[in-house]
DNA sequence: CAAGCACTACCGGGCACTCGGTAGACGTGG
DNA sequence: CCACGTCTACCGAGTGCCCGGTAGTGCTTG
């Protein structure tokens, strides 16, 4: 990992820094309480103890912390990974759908900017386009590798990643609805064994 | 006073009604480009030459306008069939996404307020709640009568209706975010050659 | 003392919704 | 046939609230 560089404008202390984490975290909140628009400032203010205009020290403007919320995902959920250098395997795949059912906040934060990104111009747009068509790109490079250029039921790794992005998206909007209803790892390990029957995961 | 009034407050006429329908259109429209949340009823209202206080006339509430929309959609593409009574075939719902793949604003609106949904006391929140838990049963049905209880990938319909549902939500979201680079029908069918190779659709 | 940090005070604007009206269509009875 | 009351349809003005963002000020700490 490079030196982070400046985020801009006004530069941070060690301090700071833990500072900006704390509030990142108190809007992941927020948003998977009532959405991006729905989120205030004043809200996420709160959450850790400063004014609005305190908080505007840390983040100039509500996208700048929406960017910061999302650029903490991609540092969060690639681990150990770097990201767009190798990407995850199938069992990889697997863990982060079972810690997923275990953090129903973060998953409900992402799920819900996911939603309002496909309205117009909205800040999150751009990201969510860019990291489809990166994570379409990484799974298909792993279908590849695990089963070559045929799946045991015939499909492509071409046509297949995609499907395999939708049920993990799609599972976690049923999952929020009626968390007792869907059991999300179950049923992405199901689709798994519809990739491959043999398969145990 | 004892005289039990229609569904409350102001009657509407023949006329009222089709201007009540033009209101529902554009606000979905509305909601497609700002999603709930950020739609106002004025803009709503703009776009079919009311002011705002005049579509109150028609809505005493903004939530009222929405469960409108909910309601129209479930009119709308339950088609011929009658909600609950009998589920769609197979078939139907190839259909169902391909006619989507020319709706993108109509698909654009519910997947916005899907995403809105999932936060908290969100007046959709029920809609999407009750709707998941109906088709992922009358999908099992479908799957049960195609298939028996095991569809030719193994799988029991139970645990293949929540994958349908999750495959249609997932794939337009993707979809929104870059059409150029999926094809959501014949992403579909993909999946459906995963529970069943031998089936054309 | 300067930079990091947080505050008070403020602003312009948008929001859903209320109140109180007006204009026209429509039916009824004198 | 026309006055009258009622009902639908709509609007202008206003209320209270919340929003993101700016300006300026002072405390604290290395």
């Amino acid at each position: 990992m490079t030196n982070p560089p400046r985020p801009q404008g006004v530069r941070h202390g060690a301090r700071g820094q833990a500072r900006r984490e704390e509030i990142v975290r108190a809007a992941m909140e927020v948003i998977a309480e009532r959405g991006y628009r729905g989120a205030s400032l004043a809200a996420v203010a709160e959450k850790v103890g400063l004014t609005q205009q305190g908080l505007l020290h840390y983040f100039p403007s509500k996208e700048d912390l929406l960017i910061a919320v999302l650029t903490m995902r991609d540092e969060w959920d690639s681990g150990e990974r770097v990201i767009g250098e190798e990407p995850m395997t199938i069992a990889q795949a697997v863990g982060v759908v079972e810690a997923n059912s275990h953090r129903a906040p973060i998953v409900r934060t992402f799920s819900a900017l996911l939603g309002e990104s496909v309205t117009e111009d909205h800040p999150a747009g751009p990201y969510f386009r860019d990291r489809y068509r990166l994570v379409r790109r990484d799974m298909a490079i792993t279908l590849r590798r695990r089963w070559g250029d045929r799946l045991p039921s015939g499909l492509t790794p071409e046509e297949a990643a995609p499907l395999l992005v939708a049920i993990m998206d799609g599972l976690q909007f049923q999952w929020l609805h009626e968390p007792e209803s869907v059991d999300m790892p179950a049923s992405f390990r199901a689709f798994l064994r519809l990739i491959d029957p043999e398969a145990a995961a």
